[in-house]
RNA sequence: CGAGAAGUAGCACAAUUUGGUAGUGCACAUGGUUUGGGACCAUGGGGUUGCAGGUUCAAAUCCUGUCUUCUCGACCA
């Protein structure tokens, strides 16, 4: 058992408070290489219910999963011109081969569409060969410079959709369908709102004729991108030489997309649902739904331990019996760094009256349940709570959204009031860079649903669009 | 990558200023008493002081380099 006292105020030191909750909770630890993190069992058992469920949303809609090599000859990646400027800074080179150097050296993926690509050459001929909906979970590195546990790591743990489509129409479909799925898994079992958009040209991913991301708002108002959904156009696939007869026996070139998520999310969970007693899980996600505690080791205790466990098991609801030589009021402790949703208490003073006594996560409310209601109470609670949570992290967010109509507005917010700015911008690339030189603020992605009034909050001149703004992880 | 801070047992720290046998609390192990919000008693195990060099009769302590972590920048799905 770990030391668990002492973690810092989230309204005192946030980063503090991260990092204290992210060891305390036992979710990862540091390894001896910069931005390696090790994950932890229940660090990693997190990130397994998270790829139960979306692993099971990508073979609904018909994708199949497969492993590309974790290798890229430098031709190969330097194929596609915007995509090596883009990554060429940060991917790390495979140079010898035992003692001896290799000829060509070899990157180690830092994401895989040349991979796909390469792939998709070999084995696209006919439009009856497409659409290609493929899918991987694996680790791609990136040498990032600053690394932080879960939020920017240079050995990253993610999933990777890469398809391929006869039209443009049918890939921008897809781009938006994964786009939507990711955005459905965040916001219903993750419980994170999340804004959902287009990036601005400035800030699509290398190689792509479109991106769009998903924006979370973190307790302390910076942006942590969530997730992204790319569309390809055929760039890559001209670059690459992949080609296709169609029904009139003409060739044409196939359209892309690419879509990941990483266990970033993970971070996301920590600091939009966590508090100064750790982390807090929403039920969805939760690997062990319900910690049981048991007070004393008397046989009635352990007789009702056996029924719980028959229930529950019944139920199918995850649980855990802490029966460590430990003082209950440690373990309440623990439970709650760990942030399980339900602590459930099994003492003789409420089995005397045939009770159990709960506490909720999220809310620390403490509830007297009668023995036989128990299975459906807390699948109720689980339910509300699931809700609660997601309406507690939609105020705090909705909160911290502000509207800026002119520069001496948008520095006044952006200077004194920690969250995102929503703002017109006339699309000239000088506007945004103008903001993030005074600010540190980049654009996180377009508004599309909202009428343009007025100018552009940095220049002044006609606006063409509006963007949210914010600082990011 | 730049500026700053820090690295001593699993964790938090002391000993570093003034070089001279590496210590405390928690955690861990064993036995016992306990158990509804971070228990208690007794006994015990655990360290080449991040790593590598250098100075010295002698280095946790002084010097150089390097690695890792944290903060702020720059960079970055």
């Amino acid at each position: 058992m770990s030391e668990i006292k002492d973690i810092t105020s989230r309204d005192v030191d946030f980063a503090k408070w991260y990092t204290d909750v992210v060891t305390k909770a036992n979710l990862v630890d540091y390894s001896t290489v910069k931005g390696s993190m090790i994950i932890c069992p229940y660090g990693y058992a997190i990130w397994e219910e998270m790829q139960k469920v979306l692993d099971k949303m990508f073979k609904d809609t018909s994708h199949e999963n497969m492993q590309m090599p974790l290798l890229i000859p430098e031709s190969l990646l330097n194929i596609e011109k915007e995509h090596v400027a883009g990554f060429a800074p940060e991917v790390a080179w495979v140079t010898h081969g035992g003692k001896e150097k290799l000829d060509e050296r070899l990157c180690i993926r830092p994401t895989s569409e040349v991979l796909f690509c390469d792939y998709y050459k070999k084995i696209i001929k006919s439009y009856r060969d497409l659409p290609k909906l493929y899918n991987q979970w694996c680790t791609i590195v990136r040498w990032e410079k600053t690394t932080r546990p879960f939020l920017r790591s240079r050995e990253i743990l993610w999933q990777e959709g890469h398809t391929m489509h006869a039209t443009k129409e049918e890939a921008l479909a897809e781009t938006l369908r994964m786009l939507h799925i990711y955005e459905d898994f965040q916001k219903n079992y993750l419980a994170i709102p999340v804004i959902v958009g287009k990036k601005t040209e400035k800030e699509k991913f290398a190689g792509a004729v479109a991106s769009y991301s998903l924006e979370a708002m973190m307790y302390d108002g910076v942006a942590l991108q969530n997730g992204t959904s790319h569309y390809f156009g055929n760039g890559f696939a001209k670059a690459f030489g992949i080609e296709f007869l169609n029904k009139d026996n003409k060739l044409e070139t196939p359209y892309q997309t690419s879509w990941g998520v990483t266990t970033r999310m993970i971070g996301s969970l920590i600091m939009v649902h966590g508090d100064d007693r750790g982390l807090v899980l929403p039920p969805k996600i939760a690997p062990t739904k319900v910690i049981i505690i048991p007070i004393g080791t008397s046989n009635e205790v352990n007789e009702a331990l056996n029924t719980l466990e028959e229930e529950l098991k019944e139920a199918e609801i995850t649980y855990k019996i802490d029966n460590s030589p430990k003082t209950p009021g440690f373990k309440f402790a623990e439970a709650e760094v760990k942030g399980y949703p339900i602590r459930l208490e099994v003492g003789p003073r409420d089995l005397a009256e045939n009770m159990f006594t709960i506490v909720r996560r999220d809310t620390l409310e403490k509830i007297r349940i009668p023995k036989n209601e128990l299975i459906s109470k807390i699948k109720e609670i689980f339910k509300v709570m699931q809700e609660d949570m997601y309406n507690k992290a939609l105020e705090r967010r909705n909160s911290m959204i502000y509207e800026a109509h002119d520069y001496q507005e948008f520095t006044s917010i952006a200077l004194n009031k920690p969250g995102f700015i929503k703002a017109n911008w006339c699309g000239d690339e000088a506007c945004e860079n103008k903001i993030k030189d005074d600010f540190n603020m980049k654009s996180r992605c377009l508004i599309e649903d909202e009428e343009i009034i007025g100018n552009c909050v940095c220049c002044g001149k006609k606006a063409e669009k509006r963007l949210y703004f914010g600082r990011q992880y």
